[in-house]
DNA sequence: CGGCATGTTGAAACGTTTCAACGAGAGTGG
DNA sequence: CCACTCTCGTTGAAACGTTTCAACATGCCG
């Protein structure tokens, strides 16, 4: 089915040199024009801050890991490719989270950004510095990798053993909401076409569930970026397969 | 459907005092019973042999992590179990593995023997001495982490992509394999259910797509532990979909 | 207001699951 | 050594849910 996908290479030209980093890694706090610091804050806190139009690749899989980011705004994506064109979603991130500091050397997926987006980019021998001259920065990054792990372990769960519903319901469980006249609202960073590659299953498919949610009352959807949960007891019952 | 799954706790005996442990981290070398090294190693080296039966459960989810893991023979099964009695395998660990350490404060899954295991036990608390104390402890214990975030990764793919018969030949295709005259042998350290499980498929979709591959002579399966792979290349386009 | 991307719905095709029955293999005791 | 039993693996046929392909609706931006 080959959909098309977006390919921009983000070509920043603010990329300082990397080389010079590699062999001077102590001087990277050096051209800092951004701190960003809160109290569960993770290793990336030094860095500068650059924005990505919607759908711009931040980086690809494979390449050579570099930097590592943390969101600042908007939302990003982590997904795989594969050779028929389909797209598998590994994850999401937004504000806080803190992305391509998972693998050892290489990018392990491709991120994009999901909406306008503003990250906060650090050289990862920069963190790693940090890292290894604060105890407590490292213990920050282990406890950061284990959180992404028990992440993908849960969406491995959702992806062998939840129907279509299932899955619609616990991923908007999954989500920050706040309360509204008729519910809880919960705003939703993506399109149909990334929900579904990020649940394992089609547009239709995840549409259909989502009509079949709203035609029996238990959300509701303003707008298409948007739902309100108007029955959560009902969809947590779903999402936990106690209901259908 | 329920099916029956074995709870049998490891009631070991020859668990040491963990609050003593806990009070005196430098300690902990002191009783140790074996040593395990090679090159490749991980962060786990120290502590006691602790050997499991069948289907013996090693830990379950939400406990106190106190212990980790390394695999020295035999193979272990991390799952997690839903409220229909479903289970969905996230991760298996051979030889040389590490487990038990991924998380922070809780395990996040059930560990289980899936045949004769002896695993080299040693408290969390003795590694993150290590871990601290030598950077290169350090270093291999982030790199394992990152593997096996990209292993569920990978597994999360899988399952939101692939048929039965693709997670079937990938499945095959990452074990190790030694050759035989008439192809290269696999031995599974694991039955059917178990398969099905790691999967995402029932145990009946698994025999289906495993008895298809052997009437086309893509595979053969002279015991039920051993696979003979008969046709690499063919295997690995069903792997990767380029072939049905 | 067009034009285009995004979202929604329908109907048939497809693959997986379910339920049921049967087979094969390992271990035990006669 | 055979018969027995129990677990594990295999196969069949119908039911079920998801995907596919197609058409249409909606929202957004120039």
């Amino acid at each position: 089915m080959l959909r098309k996908l977006s390919a921009t290479f983000h070509d920043s030209e603010d990329v300082p040199a990397v080389n010079e980093l590699v062999s001077r890694p102590a001087s990277c706090a050096r051209g800092c024009r951004f701190f960003h610091h809160d109290a569960e804050t993770e290793p990336v806190e030094f860095g500068i801050v650059i924005r990505f139009a919607r759908n711009e690749t931040i980086y690809v899989k494979g390449g050579k890991a570099f930097y590592a980011y943390k969101v600042v705004e908007g939302a990003v994506r982590l997904s795989r490719v594969f050779a028929d064109g389909r797209r598998q979603i590994v994850n999401f991130h937004q504000p806080g989270d803190i992305f391509g500091f998972e693998t050892a050397e290489e990018y392990s997926s491709t991120a994009e950004a999901v909406s306008e987006v503003a990250v906060l980019r650090c050289p990862r021998i920069c963190v790693m510095h940090f890292s290894s001259a604060d105890p407590e920065v490292n213990r920050r990054r282990l406890h950061m990798l284990s959180r992404s792990l028990n992440a993908a372990e849960r969406h491995v769960a959702m992806l062998g053993h939840q129907s279509a519903r299932q899955r619609i319901a616990t991923f908007f469980l999954t989500f920050e909401r706040y309360e509204v006249g008729n519910g809880y609202a919960v705003d939703l960073p993506l399109g149909r076409q990334d929900i579904a590659d990020y649940l394992g299953l089609t547009i239709e498919t995840t549409c259909r569930a989502m009509s079949d949610l709203k035609r029996r009352q238990i959300i509701d959807t303003p707008t298409r970026r948007q739902i309100v949960i108007r029955d959560s007891v009902s969809l947590t019952a779903i999402s936990e397969g106690l209901a259908a």
